[in-house]
DNA sequence: CTCCTTTGTCTTTTT
DNA sequence: GACAAAGGAG
């Protein structure tokens, strides 16, 4: 029995078709990552060389994952294949490459923040008025041009008869020379400069082109137009491209994913082969069998047929209640009714359209004790005590990367004000060099008065840091910058919850300073650095941990749940009230595309919701249900009310204030993470405090595996039972 | 220069 | 309702 022999017929077919062009329409669940670890298997098998094979994935998960998948199955060579998202291999290729266009190799990557930032001074320096050309628009606008791979040059040209698109036009060029003069890339321009690079020094595509003779890409119906010129530039000498997609998964237009793409692959490569995945193994057939109806109301698909030899399963759930807190109730009742009848947290899902849906399902579970985890949302890397710290690194890795250093001149205060600032940055521009250079200068800035020495020191500083990363450690250049800066000092002095919560995410980061540092074959910062430029929220969900997720349909794309919920069905969330408004159909196609994604999510049981009415920016809004609902046949869903669907009402009645108690604290981690205890500070008989319930006594504690399940009598509440780990029990000091 | 209050803007989704 | 940016007092 070789490894091939439980593939079906096109699996077979796709993983045995390795020489030439080759797209492969994949089906959800349809088992597309095994016939693409299969493929690389079989290839090694037939004697290519592991550092030939090239497989670009969405996410760092999926090429980690596919890495061990394909490990498992070969046995040796996995770690010389090439496995890595667009933005991670762009970066690696950059960092060999880059000075060649004129960049330092020890580039920074800037996030969307860094970008606000930048084309916000910009338009200040343009006088242009942010509330006519909001810096959002702006920044989409330019990435789109740069998805398009379109230089500011081509820009302006192609838009030369309109006003605002002009506007832009000087904005990009302005933009694009600010990121050159502070030695930074932004996400978009991690692909353009590749590309670019390809196109100026052929000698340089060449020798990525031997190196990658056999090509595969994952979720090939998101990849945008710079995306396929890479791998088509690439692909071109050999020809050994393989793209696996799914038209009916395309989710990403508004980030420049092209589905032409796809129907283009065709005429790019006039000689590729076909092979269509349609069997499913993932869901039940009532799940499929929805799926199916709700993506049927899109035109312009290819076509095709899931099937499945699965059960048919139960039928879906659909419920519409009040409120989103109703809603998010009854959900957490369900999700612990199934714990309780055996089944694992894990297995279960939330998934909505927007991050802020998860608030109220953060705020029930924690009261429910119900172990979640939240993914996406605010980053873990974009909190402000965390970006200080990196913007320290970064200041330490890269000088001219003057957003970072006017970032912590005066973090934590150092009595340096916006003045100051304002004349470092004239001396700079003046003398062509790097802000932090100025600083080094301060002696010779004549304006700056009594903040000189308050400069000097800052620059002092910075240099102490840099000595301190030639001759130490990561960690320990960290742990010189807190001491050194008095961050967690000054945090500690606060004597806040808030500046608690800032305190622990500061001791997260070097938690992961630390695992970087031992897991890394070559640690750097520079490296470090990049890790956390490019890891996506969805990068550190780990799946042994037991714990129910939550994220928006968009970061549920590629994962699979037996038990799938998805709230918030009501028009005007989704589809979202922007898609309802908008003049173009294929915006709707796109949403009833999420929505398709999302059902196919599930394994054995879908559950979707709605509320009447939800709390909104502050307003009440009354919602009827999706429109995504209707699509799908009556007899697939279970109702268990009075709900029907010709009489899709809204009832206006009274809308009582809403009275939950705040208890969240702000900067809470976004996930609530059991920390493993294996030793409880209080006993049976102790008094101890909650953050929630209050004072209250232990009444018993029972040890449950790793963790401890402790009953509280509470003062206010009665009795509770708890996990000790997400309880946070506080042992009350000196029995009263 | 810093801290605190007030005002205004949000409506997707993210590598 | 939440959060950032702007404005005002010390």
């Amino acid at each position: 029995m070789g490894i091939y022999d439980t593939l079906n017929e096109q699996q077979k077919e796709a993983v045995f078709c390795t020489e030439g062009p080759l797209l492969l329409l994949a089906g959800a669940g349809s088992g597309k990552t095994r016939v693409l670890t299969h493929r690389i298997a079989y290839l090694i098998d037939q004697g290519v060389n592991p550092y030939h094979i090239m497989a670009i994935t969405f996410t760092n998960k999926a090429a980690k994952e596919m890495r061990e998948r394909v490990d498992q199955l070969v046995g040796y060579g996995a770690e010389h294949i090439w496995v890595s998202t667009f933005h991670s291999t762009c970066v690696r290729i950059l960092r060999r490459h880059i000075d060649k266009l004129g960049y330092g190799n020890s580039f920074t990557i800037y996030d969307a923040d860094d970008q606000k930032s930048l084309i916000k001074g910009i338009c200040k320096q343009f006088k242009i008025d942010t509330k006519m050309m909001p810096e959002r628009s702006i920044i989409r606008e330019i990435s789109s041009a740069k998805d398009e791979f379109m230089t500011p040059a081509e820009y302006e040209t192609r838009h030369q008869y309109d006003f605002n698109k002009k506007k832009i036009a000087e904005i990009y060029r302005e933009y694009q020379k600010q990121l050159k003069a502070n030695n930074a890339l932004d996400f978009d321009d991690l692909l353009f400069k590749t590309v670019e690079l390809f196109q100026f020094h052929p000698e340089v595509l060449d020798y990525y082109q031997e190196r990658f003779q056999y090509i595969m890409v994952d979720e090939y119906q998101d990849t945008n137009t710079i995306q396929f010129q890479l791998i088509s530039m690439l692909a071109r000498k050999y020809r050994n491209l393989c793209v696996v997609g799914d038209d009916d998964q395309s989710i990403y237009k508004f980030r420049g994913a092209n589905i032409k793409n796809i129907l283009n692959f065709e005429n790019v490569f006039s000689d590729a082969q076909v092979i269509k995945l349609e069997q499913n193994y993932r869901s039940t057939k009532n799940i499929l069998n929805a799926a199916n109806e709700v993506i049927s109301n899109n035109a312009g698909r290819k076509e095709k047929k899931l099937w499945t030899e699965n059960e048919a399963g139960d039928l879906i759930e659909f419920h519409q209640y009040g409120t989103e807190y109703e809603e998010a109730g009854r959900i957490a009742d369900e999700i612990e009714k199934l714990a309780k009848e055996g089944y694992e947290y894990k297995n279960m899902a939330v998934l909505y359209r927007t991050n802020a849906q998860s608030r109220v399902f953060e705020e029930r579970f924690m009261i429910k004790n119900i172990p979640y985890r939240i993914v996406g949302g605010t980053n873990f890397y974009q909190r402000k005590e965390v970006k200080d710290m990196i913007c320290y690194l970064k200041a330490v890795g890269n000088g001219m990367d003057d957003l970072a250093v006017r970032r912590i001149i005066n973090v934590p205060r150092r009595g340096i004000g916006a003045a100051t600032i304002d004349k470092i940055n004239a001396y700079a521009i003046e003398n062509d060099i790097s802000f932090l250079d100025a600083c080094f200068q301060a002696e010779e800035i004549t304006s700056l008065g009594n903040a000189k020495k308050k400069i000097q020191g800052f620059a002092d500083m910075i240099q102490e840091f840099r000595d301190q990363e030639k001759q130490g450690s990561l960690e320990e250049l960290f742990d010189y910058i807190l001491e050194k800066t008095g961050y967690v000092e000054q945090l500690e002095a606060e004597k806040t919850e808030e500046a608690e919560g800032r305190i622990e995410n500061i001791n997260e980061l070097l938690n992961k300073v630390v695992t970087y540092e031992q897991e890394a074959e070559e640690p750097s910062l520079g490296e470090l650095l990049e890790e956390i430029a490019l890891v996506a929220d969805i990068d550190d969900l780990d799946e042994s941990d037991n714990r129910v997720v939550l994220m928006t349909l968009h970061s549920a794309k590629g994962l699979e749940f037996p038990y799938v919920f998805i709230c918030g069905m009501e028009d005007g969330i989704f589809p979202s009230y922007m898609t309802i408004i908008s003049e173009n159909d294929e915006d709707m196609e796109e949403e009833r595309r999420l929505c398709y994604v999302g059902i196919t999510r599930a394994k054995k049981k879908l559950y979707l919701s709605a509320a009447k009415r939800r709390m909104m920016q502050g307003r009440t809004q009354f919602n009827k249900v999706s429109r995504f609902i209707d699509e799908i046949p009556e007899e697939l869903l279970e109702t268990g009310q009075d709900f029907s669907k010709k009489e899709n009402r809204i009832e206006k009645d009274m809308f009582s204030a809403n009275r939950r108690n705040r208890f969240r604290k702000p900067y809470q981690a976004k996930s609530f993470a059991p920390p493993k205890i294996d030793q409880l500070s209080y006993d049976v008989g102790d008094q101890v405090t909650h953050i929630k319930f209050g004072k209250g006594t232990v009444t018993e504690i029972v040890s449950g595996g790793r963790d401890f399940e402790v009953t509280v009598d509470f003062e206010k509440c009665g009795v509770k039972k708890m996990f000790a780990s997400f309880a946070k029990l506080k042992k009350v000091e000196g029995n009263q």
